[in-house]
DNA sequence: ATAAATTAGTTGACTAATCAACTATATTTT
DNA sequence: AAAATATAGTTGATTAGTCAACTAATTTAT
C-alpha cells in the first residue's frame, strides 16, 4: 500500500464529515435537521437577533439555504422572525424559550465533539490548535473575499 | 459585539465550507462536479483500481452516493467500473486516460488551495499542523468507530 | 449440503445546499 | 425628483448526500 502525500483538505474534509454525522444523530432527538443545527447554534450562543443576510454571511452558506432552514427551525418553534425597524427588507431572527431550554444539552453536544477531536492534546498544544485554525480559517475566508472582520470567532 | 468562545467546530465547519467553494468552482471547468470530485481526487492519487465500497469507506460516504458520482464520473468518461474477480458483487473503479490528462491540473488546484490555508506558517509550524490534524482525524473516526487503518493518510 | 445471515451495489424517497430568477425595498446616479 | 442600480429574502430548479428498501452474491450457521 503506496505511502501518500498528506492532503490538508483531505483531512479537514474527513475531520469534517464524521463530526457532521456525529452531530447531525444526535441533534435529532431535540427535532433538529441536519440542515439547521448550526443555524440554531450560532443564534444561541451569541448571534440572537441578526439578520437572514448576515446569518448567510457568517455561516458561508447561500440565501436561499438560510430561508428554508430559519424558516424551518420557526415551523419547529425554535426561532421567531421581525423585519428589522430601519430596514423592511431585512429579517431578523430570535432563539424562542424552546430553543433557550435546550441550550445547556446543545452545547454539552459540541463540548463532548471537541474533546473527542482533542484527546491527547497537551494544553499547550491546545493553544497551538486554536491558533491554527484561528489563522487557517482568517486565510481561506479572506481569499474568498468573505470578511471576517464582520463577526467574531 | 460580544466576545465568543472558540468552537473548534465552527472554524472546522468555516474551512471545509470555504474550502469547497474554493474547489467546486474550479473542478467545474474540468467538467466535474461538487459530488464528485473527491472521488476523482482519491482515485487519481494513489487509490486507483479499489471498489466502491472502499471509496465510500476512505470517503466517508455513503454507498448510494458513491454509487451515482461514480457513475456520473463513468459517463463523463473520467472513470471506468470492472467487477471484481473474486467477488462478483463488488465493483472496482479505475481512472481512464482522460482522468490522467488532467491529473497534473487538478493537482495544482490543491495545492494552491493548500498554500492559501497555510499562508504565513513557518516550516516548524506546518510540520505541527500535519501532526495535529492527523491526530484529530484519527481521534473522530476512531470515535465514530470508522477504521482508519484501512487507508493510508 | 442447505438455510440463514451478511454484504456490495442499486434504486427510491427524502433532506440539504447551490445557482438562478424574481419581488419589494433601499441606495445611488442622473 | 426620477431613474437606475443594488440589496434581502423568497421561490424554482437542480445537484448533492443520507436513510431505507431491495437484489444478487457471498459467508456463516445449522
Amino acid at each position: 500500500m503506496k505511502k501518500r502525500k498528506f492532503f490538508l483538505t483531505k483531512a479537514i474534509f474527513d475531520i469534517y464529515r464524521n463530526s457532521l454525522a456525529y452531530i447531525s444523530s444526535r441533534v435529532a432527538q431535540f427535532g433538529i435537521g441536519r440542515g439547521q443545527w448550526y443555524f440554531i447554534n450560532h443564534l444561541l450562543f451569541g448571534r440572537d437577533g441578526i439578520s437572514q443576510e448576515q446569518l448567510s454571511k457568517e455561516l458561508f452558506v447561500d440565501s436561499a439555504h438560510t430561508a428554508r432552514a430559519v424558516k424551518k427551525l420557526e415551523d419547529g418553534g425554535f426561532v421567531f422572525r421581525k423585519p428589522d425597524l430601519r430596514d423592511a427588507r431585512k429579517k431578523n431572527v430570535y432563539v424562542t424559550e424552546k430553543a433557550i431550554a435546550i441550550k445547556d444539552d446543545y452545547h454539552k453536544l459540541y463540548q463532548d465533539l471537541n474533546k473527542i477531536l482533542v484527546d491527547g492534546f497537551t494544553p499547550e498544544e491546545l493553544k497551538l490548535v486554536r491558533s491554527f485554525f484561528y489563522r487557517m480559517r482568517k486565510n481561506i475566508v479572506s481569499y474568498m473575499g468573505n470578511s471576517e472582520r464582520d463577526f467574531p470567532r
